[in-house]
DNA sequence: GAGTGGTCTAGACCACTGG
DNA sequence: CAGTGGTCTAGACCACTCG
């Protein structure tokens, strides 16, 4: 792990922790350069990351701040926009996963595109529904090669796909690039997710890579409304 | 301007004007540096921005990339979370606000706490529909402190809020806290984006600061969920 | 081994803020 | 003015991939 993945999280732990006085700027970043032994620039690096997390802001002049509305928020459904995962997000205890379809087929030329694979390519094709504490939250259509992710079984989509990507096959997953929309519910949504046929439906389209660059998930997520905010912060340049 | 920014938008033009092969590594960042004259961790930095922008992706040991999906990309109602900014994001010309509510008001308890001010700071509250072409587009509610963003008129709110900010005004932007959710339509989504009675609703609630890090804008932006897709990129550290 | 990006250092100067 | 964060340098070594 890098330095400054440790240095942010300490941060992190204390501001969650209450051990900085929200009125004023936690300490600066010269004297956390002597407490954690190292160098101004992995010092930012580190608090970067709890600005993009919306923990912290900055104030040229002034200081580095803690978002007040952020130490509050530990609300239920809430992804913000660092991680992939899916399991991870609100722990794998109570989620549980209805498999409702599972084949393998050849990629139609959009999830060929998205992939960055040849039509030729066999493509893992699976709709699951995921729970938590046995409510219907969301409905999961993907697309994944078989070439990369290897050896998909039920038992593993009753899990978290995420687990056997990196700690059986051992490859590291990279980043994604999605899209969030909003739509109208389908008769699967309606079946599954529970539903009225006026409920909208929060969709996430995401193509994940792994660490090499190589597409290695398309999917849409498809969330009922009243349980999905996504959360994003933006920084200005 | 910095002297990252003025090389990521070089290179951001470079990339969208095809001047690099898309099928191998755009210039490796040492000779970057050589051609840019500076250090490397300048050249990262500006990359760095196209990362984040979805444009380019790194493979260690081999090189950066770029990201085939995204020079083709060049649709219409596409948001990415870089940017604060309204009509900036697709072009003055064609845009036209109808001002639906405008009076000033002492704030809720909601609002007071989103704007971090109290319950006697006289605040704006700005209901506008956004038009693009002619067709309605989104339906803003606004909340501005009558303290921090003086002087507002009819006539400003036809225009862009944020020219009179920072131009005007002269303050400048900082970042903003978005929430993104789907929701059913109310009664004035109906009237004024024409949708129907079961068309979903795009809501992005947000906090706008500015670069002093006090918030100067509370609101509600409900797009019609057949115009607007909002994008993102997750980057793994 | 050579070439790539990832991290890190120990400084430096600048821009902005407050008193 | 001193103190803050913002940018930048000119190196260094590491981790990873390829031939």
């Amino acid at each position: 792990m890098a330095k400054y993945s440790d240095i942010a999280n300490e941060m992190r732990r204390r501001i969650q922790r209450g051990e900085y006085d929200s009125n004023y700027p936690i300490t600066d970043e010269v004297s956390l350069t002597k407490e954690f032994l190292c160098s101004r620039m992995t010092v930012k690096k580190a608090l970067d990351i709890l600005v993009a997390e919306g923990l912290l802001y900055r104030k040229r002049g002034h200081g580095t701040f803690i978002v007040k509305s952020a130490k509050e928020e530990k609300l239920v459904n809430v992804l913000n926009n660092e991680n992939v995962g899916l399991t991870k997000l609100i722990g794998a205890e109570h989620v549980e996963s209805v498999i409702i379809g599972f084949d393998i087929q050849f990629p139609s030329q959009e999830v060929a595109a998205h992939l960055s694979i040849d039509l030729q390519t066999p493509t893992y094709h699976i709709i699951r529904l995921r729970k938590w504490h046995g409510e219907p939250y969301v409905l999961e259509r993907t697309y994944m090669p078989a070439t990369i992710i290897k050896d998909l079984t039920k038992e593993i989509l009753k899990g978290s796909i995420y687990d056997h990507i990196t700690e059986t096959l051992g490859l590291t997953i990279g980043g994604a690039h999605r899209k969030i929309r909003a739509d109208k519910p389908g008769e699967l949504d309606q079946e599954y997710l529970h539903c009225a046929a006026n409920d909208p439906i929060l969709e996430v389209e995401q193509v994940a890579y792994l660490n090499i660059g190589m597409p290695f998930e398309y999917s849409f997520s498809r969330h009922r409304y009243d349980k999905f905010v996504f959360k994003t912060v933006i920084i200005q340049r």
